[in-house]
DNA sequence: GCTTCGAACTTTACTGTTGAAGTCTTCAGG
DNA sequence: CCTGAAGACTTCAACAGTAAAGTTCGAAGC
Protein backbone atom coordinates (compact mmCIF):
# COMPACT_ATOMS: atom_id res chain seq x y z
CA UNK A 1 0.00 0.00 0.00
CA UNK A 2 2.45 2.78 1.34
CA UNK A 3 4.47 2.60 -2.25
CA UNK A 4 5.82 6.21 -0.99
CA UNK A 5 6.64 5.62 2.21
CA UNK A 6 7.38 9.22 3.92
CA UNK A 7 4.29 10.85 2.19
CA UNK A 8 3.33 14.67 4.02
CA UNK A 9 6.02 16.96 5.53
CA UNK A 10 9.03 15.80 6.97
CA UNK A 11 10.52 17.28 10.44
CA UNK A 12 12.35 20.46 10.45
CA UNK A 13 15.07 18.10 12.09
CA UNK A 14 14.53 15.54 9.35
CA UNK A 15 14.82 18.65 6.25
CA UNK A 16 17.93 19.66 7.96
CA UNK A 17 19.27 16.31 7.64
CA UNK A 18 18.36 16.20 4.49
CA UNK A 19 20.31 19.29 3.18
CA UNK A 20 23.17 18.70 5.26
CA UNK A 21 23.22 14.75 3.04
CA UNK A 22 22.33 16.92 -0.41
CA UNK A 23 23.91 20.45 -0.04
CA UNK A 24 27.47 20.51 2.36
CA UNK A 25 28.25 23.60 2.06
CA UNK A 26 24.91 24.08 4.57
CA UNK A 27 25.37 25.99 8.42
CA UNK A 28 22.83 23.65 10.16
CA UNK A 29 22.51 26.76 12.54
CA UNK A 30 21.51 28.87 9.67
CA UNK A 31 19.28 26.47 8.18
CA UNK A 32 17.79 25.70 11.22
CA UNK A 33 16.59 29.68 11.98
CA UNK A 34 15.67 30.38 8.09
CA UNK A 35 13.56 27.04 7.83
CA UNK A 36 11.30 27.22 11.24
CA UNK A 37 10.67 31.11 10.60
CA UNK A 38 9.41 29.98 7.26
CA UNK A 39 7.15 27.29 8.47
CA UNK A 40 6.35 29.40 11.75
CA UNK A 41 5.05 31.80 9.32
CA UNK A 42 3.08 29.45 6.91
CA UNK A 43 1.42 27.84 10.06
CA UNK A 44 0.64 31.01 11.62
CA UNK A 45 -0.93 32.15 8.54
CA UNK A 46 -3.19 29.13 8.32
CA UNK A 47 -4.06 29.79 11.92
CA UNK A 48 -5.23 33.92 11.06
CA UNK A 49 -7.12 32.48 7.97
CA UNK A 50 -8.87 30.20 10.56
CA UNK A 51 -10.10 32.67 12.10
CA UNK A 52 -11.20 35.16 9.67
CA UNK A 53 -13.28 32.79 8.06
CA UNK A 54 -14.95 32.38 10.79
CA UNK A 55 -15.74 35.96 10.75
CA UNK A 56 -16.75 35.14 7.19
CA UNK A 57 -13.88 37.49 5.68
CA UNK A 58 -10.39 36.28 4.15
CA UNK A 59 -6.98 37.31 5.51
CA UNK A 60 -6.92 39.05 2.41
CA UNK A 61 -9.55 41.27 3.91
CA UNK A 62 -8.21 41.85 7.14
CA UNK A 63 -5.22 43.27 6.28
CA UNK A 64 -6.63 46.02 4.31
CA UNK A 65 -9.08 46.18 7.27
CA UNK A 66 -6.12 46.54 9.77
CA UNK A 67 -4.40 49.10 7.40
CA UNK A 68 -7.07 51.41 7.33
CA UNK A 69 -7.02 51.27 11.41
CA UNK A 70 -3.29 51.31 11.63
CA UNK A 71 -3.53 54.34 9.42
CA UNK A 72 -5.33 56.43 12.60
CA UNK A 73 -7.18 59.55 12.28
CA UNK A 74 -10.17 59.84 10.03
CA UNK A 75 -8.65 56.25 8.38
CA UNK A 76 -9.04 56.90 5.25
CA UNK A 77 -6.17 55.96 2.63
CA UNK A 78 -5.84 56.25 -1.33
CA UNK A 79 -5.89 52.43 -3.36
CA UNK A 80 -2.07 53.46 -4.27
CA UNK A 81 -1.14 53.88 -0.59
CA UNK A 82 -2.74 50.59 0.73
CA UNK A 83 -1.53 48.58 -2.26
CA UNK A 84 2.51 50.28 -1.07
CA UNK A 85 1.68 49.42 2.35
CA UNK A 86 0.05 45.43 1.82
CA UNK A 87 2.82 44.89 -1.31
CA UNK A 88 0.12 44.56 -3.77
CA UNK A 89 0.12 46.21 -7.57
CA UNK A 90 -2.34 48.70 -7.58
CA UNK A 91 -4.18 46.09 -9.75
CA UNK A 92 -4.67 44.34 -7.23
CA UNK A 93 -5.53 46.78 -4.91
CA UNK A 94 -8.62 47.90 -7.25
CA UNK A 95 -10.00 44.47 -6.93
CA UNK A 96 -10.03 43.92 -3.69
CA UNK A 97 -11.69 47.25 -2.87
CA UNK A 98 -14.55 46.39 -5.36
CA UNK A 99 -15.56 43.37 -3.50
CA UNK A 100 -14.83 44.63 0.30
CA UNK A 101 -17.32 47.76 -1.10
CA UNK A 102 -19.62 44.74 -2.36
CA UNK A 103 -19.38 43.10 1.18
CA UNK A 104 -19.95 46.43 3.01
CA UNK A 105 -16.71 46.24 4.91
CA UNK A 106 -14.92 49.85 3.24
CA UNK A 107 -16.46 52.83 0.97
CA UNK A 108 -14.70 54.04 -1.77
CA UNK A 109 -15.19 57.75 -2.84
CA UNK A 110 -13.42 60.32 -5.02
CA UNK A 111 -11.45 62.79 -3.49
CA UNK A 112 -13.50 65.86 -4.30
CA UNK A 113 -10.53 68.40 -4.23
CA UNK A 114 -8.41 66.32 -6.83
CA UNK A 115 -10.75 64.43 -8.86
CA UNK A 116 -8.09 62.03 -9.69
CA UNK A 117 -7.67 60.18 -6.14
CA UNK A 118 -10.23 58.05 -4.78
CA UNK A 119 -10.36 57.67 -0.86
CA UNK A 120 -11.14 54.62 0.64
CA UNK A 121 -12.36 54.05 4.26
CA UNK A 122 -13.85 51.93 6.68
CA UNK A 123 -17.75 51.13 7.84
CA UNK A 124 -18.47 50.25 11.12
CA UNK A 125 -18.84 46.75 10.45
CA UNK A 126 -15.49 46.73 8.84
CA UNK A 127 -14.14 48.31 11.79
CA UNK A 128 -16.27 45.72 14.38
CA UNK A 129 -14.73 42.87 11.80
CA UNK A 130 -11.48 44.23 12.50
CA UNK A 131 -12.01 44.50 16.66
CA UNK A 132 -13.06 40.84 16.46
CA UNK A 133 -10.09 39.70 14.42
CA UNK A 134 -7.58 41.16 16.66
CA UNK A 135 -9.41 40.27 19.33
CA UNK A 136 -9.00 36.68 18.54
CA UNK A 137 -5.55 37.25 16.90
CA UNK A 138 -4.34 38.55 20.21
CA UNK A 139 -5.24 35.09 22.20
CA UNK A 140 -3.69 32.95 19.55
CA UNK A 141 -0.31 35.07 19.61
CA UNK A 142 -0.30 34.31 23.71
CA UNK A 143 -0.72 31.08 23.17
CA UNK A 144 1.70 30.60 19.95
CA UNK A 145 4.65 32.51 22.87
CA UNK A 146 2.99 30.34 25.98
CA UNK A 147 6.72 28.64 26.40
CA UNK A 148 8.37 31.82 26.40
CA UNK A 149 9.48 33.55 29.33
CA UNK A 150 9.31 37.33 29.32
CA UNK A 151 13.09 37.73 29.07
CA UNK A 152 13.14 35.57 26.11
CA UNK A 153 10.41 37.22 24.39
CA UNK A 154 12.21 40.30 24.58
CA UNK A 155 15.31 38.60 23.20
CA UNK A 156 13.30 36.78 20.25
CA UNK A 157 11.83 40.45 19.50
CA UNK A 158 15.16 41.66 19.35
CA UNK A 159 16.97 39.50 17.43
CA UNK A 160 14.42 39.76 14.80
CA UNK A 161 14.23 43.28 14.45
CA UNK A 162 17.46 43.10 13.87
CA UNK A 163 17.35 40.58 11.07
CA UNK A 164 14.49 42.77 9.89
CA UNK A 165 16.70 45.73 10.13
CA UNK A 166 19.29 43.81 7.54
CA UNK A 167 16.79 42.97 5.04
CA UNK A 168 15.68 46.77 4.72
CA UNK A 169 18.41 47.84 4.61
CA UNK A 170 19.22 45.98 1.84
CA UNK A 171 15.72 46.55 0.11
CA UNK A 172 15.10 49.73 0.87
CA UNK A 173 11.09 49.12 -0.38
CA UNK A 174 11.54 47.74 -4.30
CA UNK A 175 8.93 46.20 -6.13
CA UNK A 176 8.06 43.76 -3.30
CA UNK A 177 5.64 41.62 -4.13
CA UNK A 178 4.78 38.12 -2.76
CA UNK A 179 2.23 37.17 -0.54
CA UNK A 180 2.08 37.68 2.87
CA UNK A 181 -0.10 39.62 6.29
CA UNK A 182 1.60 41.96 8.47
CA UNK B 1 1.52 67.37 -3.50
CA UNK B 2 1.79 64.98 -0.78
CA UNK B 3 -1.82 64.85 -0.08
CA UNK B 4 -1.18 61.46 1.71
CA UNK B 5 1.58 62.27 3.79
CA UNK B 6 2.72 58.41 5.20
CA UNK B 7 2.28 56.86 2.20
CA UNK B 8 4.28 53.40 2.31
CA UNK B 9 4.55 50.95 5.01
CA UNK B 10 5.43 52.10 8.17
CA UNK B 11 8.25 51.08 10.36
CA UNK B 12 7.79 48.13 12.67
CA UNK B 13 8.10 50.63 15.94
CA UNK B 14 5.35 52.93 14.47
CA UNK B 15 3.49 49.91 13.83
CA UNK B 16 3.62 48.73 16.83
CA UNK B 17 2.66 52.14 18.50
CA UNK B 18 -0.33 52.63 16.25
CA UNK B 19 -1.62 49.51 17.86
CA UNK B 20 -1.08 50.66 21.12
CA UNK B 21 -3.45 53.38 20.08
CA UNK B 22 -6.03 51.66 18.63
CA UNK B 23 -6.06 48.45 20.55
CA UNK B 24 -4.90 48.65 24.05
CA UNK B 25 -5.64 45.18 25.42
CA UNK B 26 -1.98 44.01 23.40
CA UNK B 27 1.11 43.35 24.61
CA UNK B 28 3.89 45.14 22.50
CA UNK B 29 6.38 42.72 23.54
CA UNK B 30 3.85 39.94 21.89
CA UNK B 31 3.25 41.84 18.83
CA UNK B 32 6.83 43.14 18.23
CA UNK B 33 7.63 39.04 17.75
CA UNK B 34 4.95 38.69 15.58
CA UNK B 35 4.82 42.03 13.48
CA UNK B 36 8.66 41.09 13.12
CA UNK B 37 7.80 37.64 12.13
CA UNK B 38 5.75 38.04 9.37
CA UNK B 39 7.71 41.27 7.71
CA UNK B 40 10.83 38.95 7.90
CA UNK B 41 9.36 36.55 5.81
CA UNK B 42 7.89 38.60 3.34
CA UNK B 43 11.12 40.46 2.87
CA UNK B 44 12.85 37.33 2.30
CA UNK B 45 10.91 36.13 -0.20
CA UNK B 46 11.32 38.75 -2.02
CA UNK B 47 14.90 38.23 -2.07
CA UNK B 48 14.44 34.84 -3.01
CA UNK B 49 12.28 35.56 -6.08
CA UNK B 50 15.40 37.87 -7.22
CA UNK B 51 17.39 34.79 -7.03
CA UNK B 52 15.33 32.46 -8.75
CA UNK B 53 13.96 35.04 -11.15
CA UNK B 54 18.09 35.52 -11.81
CA UNK B 55 18.10 31.27 -12.62
CA UNK B 56 14.98 32.26 -14.83
CA UNK B 57 12.63 30.25 -12.34
CA UNK B 58 10.03 31.04 -9.62
CA UNK B 59 10.16 30.23 -6.06
CA UNK B 60 7.07 28.09 -6.64
CA UNK B 61 9.02 25.97 -9.14
CA UNK B 62 12.13 26.15 -6.50
CA UNK B 63 10.17 24.59 -3.73
CA UNK B 64 9.37 21.74 -6.19
CA UNK B 65 13.00 20.86 -6.61
CA UNK B 66 13.98 21.37 -3.19
CA UNK B 67 10.96 19.02 -2.19
CA UNK B 68 12.69 16.44 -4.99
CA UNK B 69 16.30 16.35 -3.86
CA UNK B 70 15.50 16.88 -0.04
CA UNK B 71 13.19 13.28 -0.82
CA UNK B 72 16.94 11.76 -1.21
CA UNK B 73 17.65 8.48 -3.27
CA UNK B 74 16.31 7.86 -6.55
CA UNK B 75 14.65 11.79 -6.39
CA UNK B 76 11.19 11.10 -7.43
CA UNK B 77 8.01 11.68 -5.96
CA UNK B 78 4.24 11.20 -6.72
CA UNK B 79 2.34 14.69 -6.78
CA UNK B 80 -0.46 14.04 -4.46
CA UNK B 81 2.94 13.68 -2.17
CA UNK B 82 4.51 16.35 -3.83
CA UNK B 83 1.30 18.42 -2.86
CA UNK B 84 1.47 17.38 0.70
CA UNK B 85 4.57 18.59 1.31
CA UNK B 86 4.31 22.07 -0.23
CA UNK B 87 0.72 22.43 1.24
CA UNK B 88 -0.67 22.83 -2.25
CA UNK B 89 -3.89 20.97 -3.55
CA UNK B 90 -3.36 18.64 -5.95
CA UNK B 91 -4.66 20.35 -9.05
CA UNK B 92 -2.56 22.90 -8.42
CA UNK B 93 0.25 20.42 -8.20
CA UNK B 94 -0.66 19.00 -11.05
CA UNK B 95 -0.63 22.41 -13.37
CA UNK B 96 2.80 23.22 -12.05
CA UNK B 97 4.14 20.48 -12.93
CA UNK B 98 2.65 20.83 -16.21
CA UNK B 99 4.45 23.53 -16.24
CA UNK B 100 7.31 22.79 -15.18
CA UNK B 101 7.74 19.22 -17.50
CA UNK B 102 7.60 21.69 -20.30
CA UNK B 103 10.15 24.18 -19.19
CA UNK B 104 12.29 20.38 -18.74
CA UNK B 105 12.79 21.12 -15.35
CA UNK B 106 11.33 18.02 -14.07
CA UNK B 107 9.87 14.44 -15.70
CA UNK B 108 6.27 13.51 -15.39
CA UNK B 109 6.25 9.15 -15.85
CA UNK B 110 3.14 6.75 -15.33
CA UNK B 111 4.06 3.86 -12.22
CA UNK B 112 4.34 0.42 -14.73
CA UNK B 113 3.59 -1.29 -11.45
CA UNK B 114 0.87 0.75 -10.69
CA UNK B 115 -0.78 2.64 -13.81
CA UNK B 116 -2.88 5.04 -11.35
CA UNK B 117 -0.13 6.45 -10.21
CA UNK B 118 2.68 9.18 -11.38
CA UNK B 119 6.41 9.70 -10.76
CA UNK B 120 7.78 12.91 -10.78
CA UNK B 121 11.48 13.18 -11.23
CA UNK B 122 14.02 16.03 -11.65
CA UNK B 123 16.41 16.62 -14.45
CA UNK B 124 19.60 17.25 -15.02
CA UNK B 125 18.77 21.05 -15.63
CA UNK B 126 16.13 20.97 -12.52
CA UNK B 127 19.26 19.57 -10.43
CA UNK B 128 21.48 22.20 -11.98
CA UNK B 129 19.12 24.80 -11.15
CA UNK B 130 18.54 23.55 -7.65
CA UNK B 131 22.13 24.07 -6.90
CA UNK B 132 23.07 27.37 -7.79
CA UNK B 133 19.50 28.61 -6.34
CA UNK B 134 20.91 26.86 -3.04
CA UNK B 135 24.37 28.34 -3.21
CA UNK B 136 22.58 31.77 -4.02
CA UNK B 137 20.45 31.32 -1.05
CA UNK B 138 23.35 30.34 1.37
CA UNK B 139 24.99 33.60 0.90
CA UNK B 140 21.78 35.47 1.43
CA UNK B 141 20.87 33.74 4.87
CA UNK B 142 24.29 33.80 6.34
CA UNK B 143 24.39 37.70 5.27
CA UNK B 144 21.15 37.90 7.28
CA UNK B 145 22.56 36.76 10.42
CA UNK B 146 25.18 38.26 10.23
CA UNK B 147 24.92 40.52 13.11
CA UNK B 148 23.96 37.64 15.03
CA UNK B 149 27.22 35.66 17.20
CA UNK B 150 26.75 32.41 16.76
CA UNK B 151 25.38 31.58 20.49
CA UNK B 152 23.00 33.72 19.22
CA UNK B 153 21.64 31.94 16.47
CA UNK B 154 21.74 28.97 18.37
CA UNK B 155 19.14 30.41 20.73
CA UNK B 156 17.27 31.76 18.04
CA UNK B 157 16.65 28.74 16.39
CA UNK B 158 15.94 27.05 19.69
CA UNK B 159 12.83 29.70 20.57
CA UNK B 160 11.40 29.13 16.59
CA UNK B 161 11.91 25.77 17.04
CA UNK B 162 9.74 25.84 20.33
CA UNK B 163 7.18 28.13 18.60
CA UNK B 164 6.93 25.88 15.65
CA UNK B 165 6.30 22.96 18.09
CA UNK B 166 3.50 24.68 19.44
CA UNK B 167 1.59 25.61 16.37
CA UNK B 168 2.45 22.22 14.50
CA UNK B 169 0.54 20.47 18.20
CA UNK B 170 -2.08 22.50 18.02
CA UNK B 171 -2.66 21.89 13.98
CA UNK B 172 -1.58 18.51 13.35
CA UNK B 173 -1.42 18.95 9.80
CA UNK B 174 -4.84 19.52 8.73
CA UNK B 175 -5.78 21.59 5.72
CA UNK B 176 -2.70 23.52 5.35
CA UNK B 177 -3.48 26.01 2.72
CA UNK B 178 -1.97 29.46 2.39
CA UNK B 179 1.00 30.48 0.22
CA UNK B 180 4.63 30.34 1.55
CA UNK B 181 7.97 28.48 1.00
CA UNK B 182 9.94 26.34 3.24
C1' DG C 1 -14.33 -12.90 -13.24
C1' DC C 2 -17.80 -9.26 -12.36
C1' DT C 3 -18.92 -5.55 -9.49
C1' DT C 4 -18.16 -2.14 -6.39
C1' DC C 5 -15.29 0.74 -3.64
C1' DG C 6 -11.58 3.59 -3.01
C1' DA C 7 -7.22 5.84 -4.25
C1' DA C 8 -4.49 8.97 -7.33
C1' DC C 9 -4.49 12.08 -10.52
C1' DT C 10 -6.77 15.37 -13.92
C1' DT C 11 -10.29 18.49 -15.62
C1' DT C 12 -13.39 22.29 -15.21
C1' DA C 13 -15.13 26.49 -13.52
C1' DC C 14 -14.17 30.21 -10.65
C1' DT C 15 -11.45 33.49 -7.74
C1' DG C 16 -7.51 36.52 -7.13
C1' DT C 17 -3.02 38.54 -8.74
C1' DT C 18 -0.01 40.51 -12.16
C1' DG C 19 1.76 43.51 -16.02
C1' DA C 20 0.61 46.32 -19.55
C1' DA C 21 -2.37 49.35 -21.74
C1' DG C 22 -5.98 52.77 -21.17
C1' DT C 23 -8.71 56.73 -19.00
C1' DC C 24 -9.25 60.74 -16.59
C1' DT C 25 -7.52 64.74 -14.08
C1' DT C 26 -4.20 68.09 -12.84
C1' DC C 27 -0.49 71.12 -13.70
C1' DA C 28 3.20 73.58 -16.25
C1' DG C 29 4.42 75.92 -20.41
C1' DG C 30 3.76 78.45 -24.55
C1' DC D 1 -6.58 79.01 -23.45
C1' DC D 2 -4.54 74.98 -25.32
C1' DT D 3 -1.25 71.46 -25.36
C1' DG D 4 1.72 68.06 -23.42
C1' DA D 5 3.35 65.44 -19.61
C1' DA D 6 2.80 63.17 -15.36
C1' DG D 7 0.07 60.98 -11.78
C1' DA D 8 -3.74 57.94 -9.89
C1' DC D 9 -6.67 54.70 -10.70
C1' DT D 10 -9.01 51.14 -13.70
C1' DT D 11 -9.49 47.76 -17.35
C1' DC D 12 -7.95 43.77 -19.86
C1' DA D 13 -5.67 39.53 -20.88
C1' DA D 14 -2.92 36.01 -19.07
C1' DC D 15 -1.50 33.13 -15.32
C1' DA D 16 -1.68 30.56 -10.71
C1' DG D 17 -4.44 28.54 -7.14
C1' DT D 18 -8.74 26.25 -5.14
C1' DA D 19 -12.91 23.26 -4.85
C1' DA D 20 -15.57 20.06 -6.76
C1' DA D 21 -16.63 16.90 -10.23
C1' DG D 22 -14.62 13.63 -13.38
C1' DT D 23 -11.34 9.45 -14.95
C1' DT D 24 -8.89 5.60 -14.52
C1' DC D 25 -6.90 1.83 -12.36
C1' DG D 26 -6.38 -1.57 -8.54
C1' DA D 27 -8.16 -4.46 -4.96
C1' DA D 28 -11.68 -6.84 -2.20
C1' DG D 29 -15.94 -9.40 -2.01
C1' DC D 30 -19.16 -12.59 -3.87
Amino acid sequence: MADTPGASEPSLDEQIAAYQREFQDLDPQVEKVVSALSRLNRRMNVAYGRQTAELGISNAEWEVLKALVLAGAPYRLGPGDLAKRLGLTPAAMTHRIDRMVAEGLVTRERDESNRVRVIVGITEEGRGKWLEAMRMATVFEEDLLQDLSGEERGRLGEMLTRLLRRVEDAQPDAGGRLSDLD
